[in-house]
DNA sequence: AAAATAACCGAAAGCACTTTCGTAATTTAT
DNA sequence: ATAAATTACGAAAGTGCTTTCGGTTATTTT
């Protein structure tokens, strides 16, 4: 292990001189950190962290939190997407980055063994003490799906690109237009209803309690079964606007089943830009998600928060449509 | 910050036998170990991860390679699942999980820099210096996606999947077998195409060339193409197997467009199970990886390389067929 | 009862670094 | 010329933990 005792050596100087150098601190001589950054590079000198971080009381280390125990993978869509552009960026800044699971001692304790400067917490369950010690903790954090209290929160706006869909929508010739909403536990599945209703009044349309029908699940099957009660609707909509891509794709199964085909008979528009939904038949007309806008907005907070910056306690990241087969002007 | 120091003195023992006693040497009486925790509890001791790596010259870190500039992200099915089920297990080895990114100073330091005790290279391009240095130090190193050398390597039995693949397509009658090969740069190309081929030997199923094609890509419009290549022989196959499910996709698109029906004119299977498979119409027959399996593989794999144990150089993971509605009996 | 062994504990060195503070040398101001 | 300020560097203390080694009791063996 070439440590800077060895480099200091080397170089005729002492070890604080050699410290001073590696940092950048302007009271060394430029002829003297030449002198070492040379020996640095001969001898292959490598920075230990652990005594760094012991000495500074800084680890250059972010935590994530990422709750296994909701059974939502590292692979779920949104959340990997935002998480991988994070952490792009928190490395571009000199972070690395760090899994923090709250087995044993929680994830508060967790996070103080690392030392970690700042954690992202990507999803997880407020009902989880050891999550709501961390939030209420001194470390600085941010999230993007589980709003607390004085955490600064990145995420969609739901509410407008729901609005912008019914306009979409409409401006095809649409005015019975029905909406899947999700889960009303979750932020997203509530905005996005919110998002619709105010949408419908916006464009004087009026808003139908029965065209309206509530999907438990963010998957396929719930939007089969929520389709088939829209189907059976004695006026039935000639516009489905759902609340993920995944319940989209169910929904197109039943009304093929019914006979109909999806653009022709009725348009549908899905949300979340998964990547199947270019390669559905037809491929669906969707919104989709700035997850790297998202993630680069959460890595720059994050960053503010542990210089003791000021931040924004809410941001709302627009959304884009993305047209499609699955809509079309209304015959 | 309360260290041992605090401990020590409330107790009324010395430093030495706290860290004794957490870190449960036989040496210390159940007597004061039993006072000791009591202290610990109360005040709510947390141990500083950095001091006793700088002691131990231990990190409990396991470093994930995770190379961005392939393009695959975080979010690419099989690593992400691998990836979770392999995290799950070395946590449950009291491990933690850091990303190591080979910016600036390329892997392998950074692996000295952060002391990692070993790392699972998810995925990464040989022909990147830093990654070849990682392998050829003395940092223990699994992987399951870039062959090396002396590198344990855990991955799915590719071969011996597609000779079942072709046995289960035979068995529902079909002689006529076709093949969509993935980009043979790839082993998991090379491989199914392999078993493909022997699988067919085996059933004494002629192997025709002509209804072999090969995709370059692991996506959908490159199954679209390879598909339409295969409906334009004079004898189309009757079924076909697809080296990917995203291929699978496209393969189906380009059936349906033809006027055919897959299922009743042609079977289809894949190779993946994505999520979408069993949402598509028909639901997709695949072969499913066993990502938690050779995610558990590669973790105790890794922590027996640490332990300086011995280990299997190779280890192949046999994989699931999972029968859904494309592939049918030939009429 | 003496000797050997075992059980229990603490002093202190070591891990690799940062940072304060003092000092000597040099430069600038007076 | 002298005083004051600036520059460049090093000594040393501190960061929180582990582990060796030796010492003191207590227990067992002869």
């Amino acid at each position: 292990m070439i440590d800077m005792k060895h480099v200091a050596k080397l170089a005729g100087v002492s070890v604080a001189t050699v410290s001073k150098t590696l940092n950048n601190y302007r009271e060394v001589s430029d002829e003297t950190k030449i002198k070492i950054m040379k020996i640095v590079d001969e001898l292959g000198y490598i920075q230990n962290s652990s005594a760094r971080s012991l000495s500074t009381k800084r680890s250059n280390l972010i935590g994530i939190v990422y709750s296994e125990h909701l059974g939502i993978g590292l692979e779920h869509y949104y959340f990997s997407g935002v998480l991988e552009a994070f952490k792009k960026e928190v490395e571009n800044a000199g972070y690395d980055v760090v899994f923090i699971n709250g087995r044993d001692i929680g994830y508060l304790k967790k996070c103080r063994v690392r030392g970690v400067d700042g954690v992202f917490v990507v999803t997880a369950d407020t009902s989880d003490k050891g999550l709501v010690d961390l939030f209420n903790a001194d470390i600085p954090c941010v999230t993007t799906d589980t709003p607390w209290n004085k955490v600064p929160l990145v995420y969609s706006d739901n509410v407008q690109s729901s609005i912008n869909a019914v306009k979409y929508l409409h401006s095809l010739g649409h005015t019975r237009i029905a909406h899947i909403a999700g889960p009303q536990a979750s932020i997203a599945g509530r905005e996005r209803l919110d998002g619709y209703r105010q949408g419908m009044m916006e464009e004087n349309l009026s808003y139908d309690p029965d065209i309206v029908v509530y999907a438990n699940e963010y998957n396929s099957i719930s939007g089969y079964g929520a389709m088939n009660i829209l189907l059976s609707n004695e006026n039935p909509p000639t516009a489905v606007y759902i609340m993920c891509d995944l319940s989209a794709v169910g929904a197109i199964q039943a009304i093929r089943e019914a006979g109909l085909k999806v653009g022709r008979d009725i348009s549908i528009m899905g949300f979340d830009d998964i990547q199947i939904a270019a390669n559905l038949i037809p491929p669906l007309t969707t919104i989709r998600q700035d997850r790297v806008a998202i993630g680069h907005a959460l890595a720059a907070t994050l960053i503010k928060l542990m210089n003791k910056e000021e931040v924004q306690l809410v941001s709302k990241i627009p959304c884009t449509i993305i047209e499609r087969e699955s809509t079309k002007v209304r015959k």
